[in-house]
DNA sequence: AGCACGCCGACT
DNA sequence: GTCGGCGTGCTC
């Protein structure tokens, strides 16, 4: 033997769990400085982009140790074509955290790097320049300016004229200066100018003082700085949870430290991104699915490179490097979408405890409706329970009454008594929400000469067919499920008769009935199918206004969104959530009850909330009418002991789908036999059908694996998914792997 | 996952 | 006679 041969082991893109060897390019002198660069190398008949996550050095050339078993003869590796960071673009905490993800959710480590990094990065664009833009009039601009007509463009110069601006001042200063500062260019009056970033020292705003509560909340954050903490700030609606992540980050700031918050989908509104750049002084970064990929691709580099010094982001936030971290935050910890539920499943909440501790830095955890996951772990001491009980202001917690609507009349599924409720609140000049967790006109189109109904032809349920939800005033059909969608017949196809009918109600068809029942007052609906648009949600609460008025509204409506004038809140249709087999629905129930209710009167109005049930007796509403969230949490946790659930057991979900059911149980019932071998106290449910098992054209079945002890669980997986993979069934499905999975259906 | 190679139907 | 259907097999 030679020289020694060094060997890069590259991590690529694919979904196969191993790592790639090649051999450094002519001339490179590999060593271990080039962990974590990106390269770009040939596999199969195409080039890939893959990061360099070991370097084999020396060791082949000895022909000694393990090393030189794990790797093919260098000489027959094919070499890769090149380098793409001259330094590291993944290292230190980062790439660690993200070994571990990949270990845990025993993902290939290509699958978990190309999750985290944005797309320009992992299709191997350079890492982004990262200076400011401002803009500033041009020489004719500033002549110009006084004959602009009124408008955008006019006040846009106005603002420009005392001097430039950078753009993140002007998202601040003027909604939606970018079409004047387009305008103005076109005619050579305004030009956008590359600004460096610097990083300014933080000027804050003084916000209102803090109560005894809030202080010792930020004094227990504070006194954990520097260290890893985990803290559930367990905080009613209303009660300043983020006075005291603004007190923390501002501390954290001041320290030099940078600053990540995660907040739900939902959460991420200009205002709450207002309020943070106001009080904190600084530029804060964004992050979110609106966004497009230079975007997030110069956000990124900006934390990279330290310029970023506070975010506000939605789950994939949590994969941005921190080379200052200093605090990391997790607002409404509960919510459901900071888990993934496609590609690499992973839950973001989960893995910022994971960066946090790696990170040495606190971590908050805040809800009014904490996870029963968080609430056990506060409860065995691993997080501190920190807890606002009081509301901030004068406002008084709304009461709460249900309405027991068994045999009484119902329209558009409103019963009289919350009709007159509304009436009644409309005429003492509040506003009104109409909470259904159903969009569209109605779920079910019916015959009701012969009893048929709408179904989509490509997916059901263990029963039958998947109704289709009639939409657009009962003109069109459309599956929930697979996004299909059709005109609604005008006859029955069955026998031919005039007599279809909507069954039940949505959010549709309550607005169509409360416009109806309140002419005078205006009626908003607000759910996924009105709101695609980015923002539209904030343009139409505010033509809301304050007047008297009715909002109808889905899940998004829970949260956020500051209604001042909302003095009755009408719960309906949540029966179905009382009665659902999924171990989480009554968690998802009570958590979604009391947001919502938390909506109700804030500032001086008390507010009411009614619940309408066929089932006022069920003990999850008796528990929480009685108790509030932290009684049904704790009757939970017990019921979930019981039952042998998460947090006190420990799940992971084996899915797979084909055209034909028998294929996904071969397969399944082979990993089934596979996990069995591998021992351990591991207990295996299945393979069963999926409870939706069509879904747009495939059978779907699933395995569900459970244990107590999440080292057995893991160590079976590492044992079994070597087989799994290699099974001959495999490549005959589409299969995946959910560790600790949100819900099971 | 891609992408190629490889054997059987309806088309210029 | 070819274009193309998607079954199986591989990717350092």
């Amino acid at each position: 033997m030679q020289s020694p041969q060094p060997v890069w082991r590259v991590a690529l893109p694919v979904p196969l769990a191993r790592l790639f060897d090649y051999r450094p390019p002519a001339g490179h002198a590999a060593s271990v400085a080039d962990i974590g660069r990106r390269v770009r190398v040939p596999f199969g008949s195409r080039e890939l982009v893959g990061l360099v996550v070991e370097v084999l050095v020396g060791v082949l050339a000895e022909g000694v140790g393990d090393g030189a078993a794990d790797s093919d003869a260098p000489a027959t590796l094919k070499p890769a074509s090149a380098l793409l960071d001259p330094t590291p673009l993944l290292h230190g905490e980062l790439l660690d955290s993200l070994r571990w993800l990949a270990r845990y959710s025993h993902a290939p480590l290509g699958e978990v790097l190309a999750t985290a990094l944005p797309t320009l990065l992992r299709h191997g664009e350079p890492l982004a320049d990262t200076h400011a833009w401002a803009w500033q009039l041009s020489e004719a601009g500033r002549t110009a300016r006084e004959r602009l007509r009124p408008g955008k463009p006019r006040r846009l110069a106005e603002l420009l004229h005392a001097g430039p601006r950078d753009e993140p001042a002007l998202d601040d200063a003027l909604d939606d200066w970018r079409g004047g500062a387009r305008a103005l260019a076109k005619r050579g009056l305004a030009e956008r100018v590359a600004v460096p970033a610097s990083r300014v020292a933080p000027s804050p705003q003084p916000g209102p003082p803090p109560n005894d509560e809030q202080r010792a909340a930020i004094d227990a954050v504070l006194a954990a700085r520097g260290r890893f903490a985990a803290f559930l700030l367990d905080g009613v609606t209303g009660s300043g949870k983020t006075e005291v992540y603004l007190h923390a980050i501002a501390d954290c700031l001041a320290r030099g430290k940078q600053a990540l918050v995660l907040v739900p989908e939902i959460g991420l509104t200009p205002q709450t991104l207002a309020r943070f750049r106001a009080r904190l002084g600084v530029p804060v970064h964004a992050l979110h699915s609106g966004l497009g990929d230079g975007e997030r691709a110069r956000t990124w580099a900006a934390c990279a490179r330290g310029e970023a010094r506070v975010v506000v982001g939605t789950r994939s936030a949590v994969f941005l490097p921190l080379p200052d971290a200093g605090l990391i935050v997790i607002d409404e910890e509960h919510d459901g979408s900071f888990k993934q539920l496609d590609g690499l499943r992973y839950h973001a909440r989960d893995f910022a405890l994971v960066r946090a501790k790696a990170l040495r830095v606190p971590i908050i955890l805040g809800s009014a409706t904490p996870s029963l996951e968080s609430l056990k772990n506060a409860q065995a001491e691993r997080y501190g329970h920190l807890r606002l009980r009081a509301r901030a202001g004068v406002a008084v917690p709304p009461t709460v009454r249900v309405v027991d609507v068994r045999k009484r009349p119902l329209e558009a599924g409103l019963s009289p008594e919350l009709l007159a409720a509304i009436g009644a609140a409309l005429d003492a000049g509040g506003q009104v929400l109409v909470f259904k967790n159903r969009r569209g006109y109605a779920p079910v189109l019916l015959c009701h000469d012969c009893g048929w109904s709408a179904q989509c032809n490509r997916c059901s349920t263990p029963t039958q067919g998947t109704p289709m939800t009639v939409h657009a005033g009962g003109r069109r059909l459309q599956c929930h499920h697979c996004g299909a969608r059709r005109p609604a017949p005008n006859a029955c196809p069955d026998c031919g008769g005039l007599a279809l009918q909507s069954q039940g109600a949505g959010t549709e068809r309550i607005e169509e009935a409360l416009n109806a029942r309140f002419p005078e007052v205006p009626v908003l609906r607000i759910d996924r199918g009105t709101t695609q648009r980015r923002d539209a949600l904030e343009g139409m609460l505010a033509t809301f206004g304050r007047d008297p008025g009715i909002l109808v509204g889905t899940q998004m409506l829970a949260k956020g969104h500051d209604l001042p004038n909302l003095t009755l809140v009408a719960v309906v249709g949540i029966d179905e959530g009382l009665f659902s087999a999924d171990f989480r629905a009554p968690e998802k129930l009570a958590q979604l009850l009391v947001q919502v209710a938390g909506r109700a009167g804030r500032a001086d109005k008390p507010g009411q909330v009614l619940l309408q049930t066929h089932h006022p007796q069920h003990p999850l509403l008796m528990t929480l009418l009685a108790g509030g969230y932290g009684a049904f949490a704790q009757a939970e946790l017990v019921q979930r002991e019981e039952a042998g659930f998460p947090p006190f057991a420990h799940l992971a979900l084996m899915r797979a789908e084909a055209k034909h059911a028998d294929v996904a149980n071969a397969f399944l019932q082979a990993a089934r036999a596979a996990l069995q071998a591998a021992g351990g106290e591991l207990e295996l449910n299945g393979p069963l059908p999926a409870p939706m098992p069509r879904r747009a054209g495939y059978q779907r079945l699933q395995l569900l694996l459970s244990s107590p002890d999440r080292r057995a669980l893991h160590a079976a997986l590492d044992a079994a998914l070597p087989v799994i993979y290699a099974l001959p069934e495999a490549r005959k499905v589409r299969w995946s792997l959910d560790v600790d999975p949100t819900d099971l259906y």
